[in-house]
Formats: structure tokens, sequence, C-alpha cells
DNA sequence: TACGCGTGGGT
DNA sequence: TACCCAAGCGT
């Protein structure tokens, strides 16, 4: 059976691409890498800025790595998940001292550093060498259990069987494999969207299993709803803002104040502490990581 | 394998 | 209004 979807999609993208700065012909791999970390469960708009001030500061990865891990964290801002900026820092005096300062261009060196997982090392080889992977993100997921599977969304947890379809539709050509592993992702960001997918703009609608099937509702398990409010997770944001947005170290009772509960209070600034966060002072003050 | 980990915009 | 969810990773 000879696929008929490749060519439409890859059509698709060059018209309807988004003019995405770490997409852009002068991007670094660099770049390309320090948008993939903060593209990790934050949507685009929010990165844009972040990612703009960001290179213009750090420019390379020996940069990143002469500074302080708490810059990093402080340069994130409130783009959520901030283990995200510390491992970045590693990453940068990883490359900086075990690469020479370059970001490494194979799927193995890239998932050896800290914070990249099989997505990433698969993004980053991909998008900025133009090697051939299958990248396997939310976007692809959902676009591949629909148009070939038939199903409204994958399942919660990545299944082998997923991975093997990815690869085995992956065109043998490099460079090829790349433009499609990035149309397929756009594709699914832009239309085929989690809900109110655009079916009308659709490329390859009259080829998509799950609309041929009548657009079937999800039918499984609940979808996990993550709760928010009263969390550790809302108490950490809170005392760590504080830090963010303070010039130097503050006193305890600054972080006090962001959260009534104290045994919860403590325990966040405890988990802070051990992640690598939050530095306790000797003098009982607290700031970002030096 | 399932869970913890931030934040804010869309529906 | 309350969810839902957004280019995941590490444990």
């Amino acid at each position: 059976m000879k696929t008929t979807y490749i060519e439409p999609i890859l059509d698709w993208y060059h018209a309807n691409a988004r003019d995405l700065p770490w997409r852009a012909p002068g991007a670094t791999p660099w770049g390309v890498l320090v948008s993939e970390i903060m593209l990790q469960q934050t949507p685009v708009s929010r990165v844009l800025p972040v990612w703009h001030a960001w290179m213009a500061r750090w420019p390379t990865p020996a940069a990143l790595a002469a500074e302080p891990s708490g810059e990093a964290v402080r340069a994130w801002g409130r783009l959520g998940y901030p283990r995200r900026a510390l491992r970045l820092h590693e990453s940068a005096r990883a490359i900086t001292e075990r690469h020479g300062g370059e970001v490494p261009s194979s799927h193995e060196d890239l998932l050896a550093l800290p914070g990249i997982g099989a997505y990433t090392a698969a993004a980053v080889a991909s998008f900025a060498f133009r090697r051939r992977h299958a990248v396997l993100d939310t976007n692809v997921r959902r676009v591949l259990a629909r148009l070939l599977t038939g199903v409204e969304y994958p399942p919660k947890a990545q299944t082998k069987a997923e991975v093997a379809l990815a690869e085995s539709l992956l065109p043998p050509d490099p460079p090829t494999a790349a433009r499609w592993a990035v149309a397929v992702m756009e594709l699914g960001a832009l239309v085929c969207t989690a809900r109110s997918p655009r079916c009308v703009d659709c490329p390859v609608l009259d080829q998509c299993a799950w609309h041929l099937n009548g657009r079937p509702a999800y039918d499984g398990p609940p979808r996990r709803g993550q709760t928010y409010a009263g969390t550790d997770r809302q108490c950490r944001g809170r005392i760590l803002a504080v830090l963010r947005e303070a010039e130097g170290p503050v006193e305890k009772p600054a972080l006090d104040v962001v959260w009534a509960d104290p045994v919860q209070r403590e325990r966040a600034l405890d988990t802070l502490v051990a992640d690598g966060l939050v530095d306790p002072l000797q003098d009982g003050r607290y700031a970002l990581p030096s």
C-alpha cells in the first residue's frame, strides 16, 4: 500500500508553518535546544519572549555555563517547572566541558544530557541537525491516533506500538524525514488539536481513519485531571516567585507570608532546597542558588 | 508504571 | 465557571 499522506502534509507545512525564531535560517542548535526545553509542557506564546531574552543574554552554552544556576532560574520567569531551568544550566556546563561548547548532534549524546529525554533528543537531532528520527510528542501521537488508528486520543502512556508506527512512517532520506517530523507536529499543533480540531483545514481529511469512522468520541479511562490549588506545587511556585523577584537573599518571614499552612510551607521549602532551586544561607536567609 | 512537577490561556 | 491541556522528564 502506497502512503499518500506524506506529500500533502509536507505541502501543507510549506504553506502554513508558523514563523518561529528557532526555525529561522540563522537559528543555532543551542537555540533549538533551548526552545525544546522551554516548550516541554509550555505553550509557544509564553515561550517566545523568554526565549528571545535568554538567547540575547546567553547566545552560547558557554555563556550560560559561566553564570550561577540561580540566574537561569531567575531568567526562567513564570514558564513553570523551574527544574527545567536548572537542568538546562547543567546541560550547558556539560556541553561546555564534554563537547567543546558545541551542542552534540547524535541522539545518544543528547540523551545523556540532564533534562533531555527520548523526545527532546530526537527533536534536537532532527530539527537542528536534520537527522532521521521519529519525533513523537503529544501532537504527533494525536495525529497518528486519528489518521491511522482511528481514535480520538492516543493512550495516556506512550506504547512501543506507537514508536514502531512512527518509525515505520519515516521517509528514508534524512532531510525529508526531518521535514516530515516538523510538519506532522505542526499539523497537530495547528489543525489536529486536542479539542475542536479544524478538520476543514486538514490536508489529509479524506484519509483520516477517525474522520472516516464518523469521529467517534474518546472511549477509554478518564484522562488525568490535574488539580493545582492547594497543592505543594502551588506553594513551591509562590515561594520561588518571591526569590525570583528579590534582588538578593530574603529573610524567612518574607517566604512565610505566601502560604498559611506552616506544615505544607516547610515541606515545600525543604523540597525546593533538595531540588537545588533554593539555597539556605548560613545566616538563615534564603536565595536562588549560586 | 504512575506520579510529582508550574503556570496561564482557551473553551 | 471549572475544567482541560500545553513540543516531557526523572524517579
